[in-house]
DNA sequence: CAACAATCATTGTCTAGGCAATTAAATTAG
DNA sequence: CTAATTTAATTGCCTAGACAATGATTGTTG
């Protein structure tokens, strides 16, 4: 509603103090309570493709590798569409390939990148992600209206604006998209 | 306040669908906005705090210390209030111990248990913590107002509550507080 | 009291991510 | 065309958490 409560005296406009320094509590933290739904939401992913001995960690590579079935996807390419280091993911494709999951293959075009196709198994686990991810992910919002979800993911992306902004380099927070694709 | 419990219209009850395998977008995912939120304030965070050379972890080991000063904290309360693994903590406390922030020191009425004391200067970098913290979650809400952080609250403890109910142990979401204090 | 159970701290072993350095290959600039 | 830059993949080193096993100590129960 109206903003009545709030910054107490005169907080000069931007910047209220919904915490402060002196008492905390990890109940009305949104840090700790998004580190818990979020900790809830992998545990019940990995629980639910443990069958497949893939963690959350694997099974995202293997999302992506589907998606872009012919799209010759690469070290490099999984690692920034998932947003992690090229090392990281050098070791978790190892993981993949040591399970039978993934094949790597030289390029003959440039012979510095190695393509990644699935294997059948991969295939057949790959397939399963999406609807576990929409399940658990559903699980969560079970008594959420619409307006709820919407909400909530416009508050998160509010987040995601104001600390993108707070950090010394670019303000231009315009296209945050990750692109995606292949 | 009242309960207006929100699930829209006759919506079949439980379990909306508002994810389907089908189509997947980052932006729209609650799960990959928040684990990007949680980035930006563990990054912001880990900023403010790299000139005492600790990381967002070993921060909030020092944190409970300072709150806990003449509790007699040891390694199994630690690990139980931050919720980690007690060999995690074990790992963290020698690194504090390392850096000389912390000390251990073996308890004579029950010699299984190690007291942890903060050094001076584990105090002064520990007396930093809750100011830093509080300063980049207001930092992530500053265009919010009093009444949309209040939502944001309550949208994640609902989350998490459905959550735990997903998981088949116990239905009793009742007390989900950590005890916190010494 | 003696066997059993529980607790505390620690240590391996595993998965995992970030950063830096390295090597190889391709692209661009002079 | 050669030199400098860029990109790909990998590897080593660090922090980090989960799980399991261990040893030491304390508490409980028959």
């Amino acid at each position: 509603m109206t903003d009545i409560p709030a910054p107490a005296f005169h907080a000069p406009e931007a910047m209220p103090s919904f915490y402060a320094p002196g008492q905390y509590s990890p109940q009305q933290s949104v840090g700790y309570l998004m580190r818990k739904v979020l900790g809830s939401i992998l545990s019940q992913a990995d629980a639910r493709l443990a069958m497949h001995d893939v963690t959350y960690v694997q099974y995202l590579p293997l999302y992506k590798l589907l998606n872009c079935e012919g799209a010759t996807a690469t070290v490099a390419t999984l690692a920034r569409e998932l947003e992690v280091d090229a090392g990281a993911m050098t070791r978790a494709i190892d993981r993949l390939e040591a399970k039978g999951l993934v094949q790597r293959e030289r390029s003959t075009a440039d012979r510095r990148v190695v393509h990644l196709t699935l294997t059948p198994e991969g295939r057949a686990v790959a397939a399963q992600v999406p609807g576990v991810l929409a399940e658990v992910l559903n699980g969560h919002l079970r008594d959420f209206s619409h307006a709820e979800w919407q909400q909530m993911l416009q508050l998160l992306q509010r987040m995601l604006a104001n600390g993108d902004a707070l950090r010394p380099g670019a303000e231009p927070v315009a296209a945050h998209a990750p692109a995606a694709h292949c």
